[in-house]
DNA sequence: AACCAACTTGAACAATCGTTCATCTACCAA
DNA sequence: TTGGTAGATGAACGATTGTTCAAGTTGGTT
């Protein structure tokens, strides 16, 4: 009984991550978004309830898709650490892919967002150290098959690394023409 | 002749670099910074032209105060590395002070504006590549007085610096837990 | 004292903001 | 065929946005 949905609420949730990550939650206008996602204001309404709520689910699609980009990167090799920085490579690099060479838009929003909105800073807070949590356990794998020796505090690396890769991103969008795979290479050096 | 000024420019751009700084272009209204700053819109606009303009002129007045900051360092030893480290550690520790612990102006700017506002964008790109260029004098200076060695390049090497203290300021903001002084001493391990 | 010019003021502007809700559409069950 | 209902619609809301400008205030000059 009833209309039958016309929307794919991933498809519209994917739609809308990618516009707010472009221009970030507040220069994001309602109006953007309804032309983005062609949708009219009422049914963006029955459906997240809040621009506030389409945010966040916005922000648990980044995540999840950084996540798999992560888990695609493991499996793809049998060594822990050359996954870890194929997935930093990818992220930084993203050269001609469907998504911008960007910022994080969990940083970018921790960066934009103040305690009016203090869900979606706590939300983008949490998410980030779930990555954060899924480096310290590759870590920890590399340690069991021996490529990390195991003295090294693996929470303290995933920090570390967390670390460079936020400033890697933010670095090249401040300054386009620098020599990434260079710089990419100066921080990994550290790592190990 | 005529009416005395009242206003104090470098006083009030100064109060509105805070108010910017703290809450980002796009949230902070007109409303907000004749609050902070105690004057009404047709002075503003007299003066600094527009919201952009006043942005400007705040971009500018912080880049000023992180180089004299970066002086101060320098003055206060003779060796450029640990004038360097000092710097380092005063931006991203900054307890107690009057500035708040935020992730640098420049960066938060470059990562919330678009290309909607082209020329605030390339001012903060620009005026971070002074901050760099600065870096990268103080290494020359220290391989003449001996501290690096001469074979380094330190263009590369002060971008790699800048890079480590963009991630350093911002991975501070995600994670306020963080144990700050362990991660300055991991990003310096891989510096020299 | 009268005047002018420099400077400040704040009400008001059109535009846009996030949001609401009465109305309409489209489908299934009876 | 009809009635009911889940879902989509978009005009309209009050609030707020960045900005303007006619009017007011102030202090030096004549």
């Amino acid at each position: 009984m009833g209309n039958s949905q016309k929307y794919d609420r991933q498809d519209v949730v994917s739609k809308a991550t990618h516009l707010f990550w472009e221009k970030g939650f507040h220069a994001t206008s309602m109006r953007n978004l309804q032309d983005r996602i062609d949708m009219r204001p009422g049914s963006i309404y029955a459906t997240f309830g809040s621009k506030e709520g389409l945010f966040k689910e916005s922000l648990r699609c980044y995540a999840d898709a950084s996540l798999a980009r992560l888990a695609a990167c493991v499996e793809a090799t049998d060594s822990p650490l050359d996954a870890l920085k194929s997935f930093v490579k990818s992220v930084v690099l993203r050269s001609s892919e469907n998504t911008p060479n960007e910022i994080c838009m969990l940083v970018k929003s921790i960066s934009e967002l103040t305690e009016d909105n203090a869900e979606l800073l706590s939300e983008s807070k949490r998410l980030l150290k779930v990555m954060e949590d899924a480096f310290a356990s590759l870590l920890a794998q590399a340690q069991v098959q021996g490529e990390l020796d195991s003295s090294r505090d693996t929470r303290r690396l995933a920090r570390f690394i967390q670390m460079q890769l936020i400033g890697l991103r933010a670095y090249t969008r401040t300054n386009e023409d620098a020599p990434v795979n260079e710089l990419i290479d100066d921080a990994f050096t550290c790592f190990i």
